[in-house]
DNA sequence: CACCAAACTTACCGATCGGTAAGTTAAACT
DNA sequence: AGTTTAACTTACCGATCGGTAAGTTTGGTG
């Protein structure tokens, strides 16, 4: 359990960050829960930003290979998909700082720029965009709607992930746990009937354009 | 156009917060927009921390209005349901600040406690649970069945309302513009098939316990 | 004209920020 | 034993933070 200095710095540095964003964490803060001086900290990471470089890559290099490792049975039909999605909810639950950070980092991604093109998320999003165009309703139509597809599933994830302590705190402990204990089924299924329905025919999309 | 110092500020306010976080925001900084002093915003607003509140409210009293208007037909059927979310969609359009801040709100909100329970969500999110544990399928499970399915909806849709700069820099504006058209045809159809698919029978949920 | 409150300003405060410089300590290597 | 190197520390820096105190300007009102 005990790691390198280095290593614990980095998991303190990502539940801060996670929990309070770039800008409402100190260095000085995250040395201080290990007992070391904001010197100590600067010894092994050289500044704030490559601090959270760090963090952000590491996130990025432990979702991939956790992707990996699901990802064995790579097949092209609806279950493959669903699977994969839900995996990444469990995921979610084992890692929801991880989750929070990327959040943020997704709202702070304009000011940002380094640090979007060359993500984890594009691969991801690729193999998972393929795969729905390949499906036999969504082929004969633009990748644009198998993108917006999954994207929508992701943003259900991602969004619920996120909002487990407001939902604790508007509805009740009890009654959140309820909903996450049926989240799954219930996204499964949402993504089933959603991939199932097929693309929606914008009827005014290229056609409607000569009007 | 021009209207109070006072709103002005707190239109200056909203889009910095939206931007930067509250932590990424200074009050000389906003102050600074419109060429005034930092103590002339500490002239209308006592602290940071009250701007902050009232930009909230503000967004909260201007939701709760547009929705009030969206909602003149308030009957009990997917078609309702399906209506009011994507009337979502382009209120996010159309004020994307207010979504991102409150996407930081959500993700800052355990350490600021104040501002869940008396939200404009509770309301809004009761509302629309209701209607779906009224649907004919929803109605003989839990209404945690409902939530859940609602949530789902609403994170689709946020999510994709705060991701448009990563997306753009992702994939490119031409794709980006393709997702956006599309994106409101694809919602309505994944909201009417997931309505319509019902909740998912999680078997385990109080049976299995006995196990 | 006297007065006064609203809407500002300049000046200043202590605290904290990220970062630099210059040691100190202890283990490892030659 | 002498030297180097990694892993720290204390001391310090200028900048910026939110906020206070004390004017100054301005427009309306008796």
């Amino acid at each position: 359990m005990a790691k390198n200095t280095r290593d614990r710095l980095l998991a303190v540095a990502l539940e801060q960050f996670a929990e309070r964003g770039f800008d409402g964490v100190s260095i000085a803060g995250i040395a201080d829960v290990l007992g070391l001086s904001k010197q100590a900290l600067l010894h092994h990471f050289e500044s704030k930003e490559k601090l959270y470089g760090e963090v952000l890559d590491g996130i990025s290099r432990a979702f991939q290979e956790r992707i990996e490792a699901t990802d064995a049975t790579p097949k092209n039909d609806r279950d493959a998909i669903a699977a994969l999605l839900t995996a990444l909810v469990e995921d979610h639950r084992q890692h929801p700082q991880q989750t929070r950070l990327l959040m943020r980092e997704l709202l702070d991604n304009p000011r940002r720029a380094e640090h979007v093109s060359h993500w984890y998320l594009r691969g991801f999003l690729d193999t998972l965009v393929d795969r729905v165009h390949a499906l036999p309703q969504w082929r004969s139509v633009g990748r644009h709607h198998a993108a917006t597809a999954i994207y929508q599933f992701l943003g259900a994830i991602n969004y619920f992930a996120v909002s487990s302590p407001t939902l604790k705190a508007m509805f009740s402990e009890a009654f959140y746990a309820d909903m996450d204990a049926c989240f799954d089924a219930q996204l499964e299924q949402l993504i089933q009937a959603g991939l199932a329905a097929g693309p929606a025919s914008v009827r005014r999309e290229a056609e409607g354009m000569n009007a």
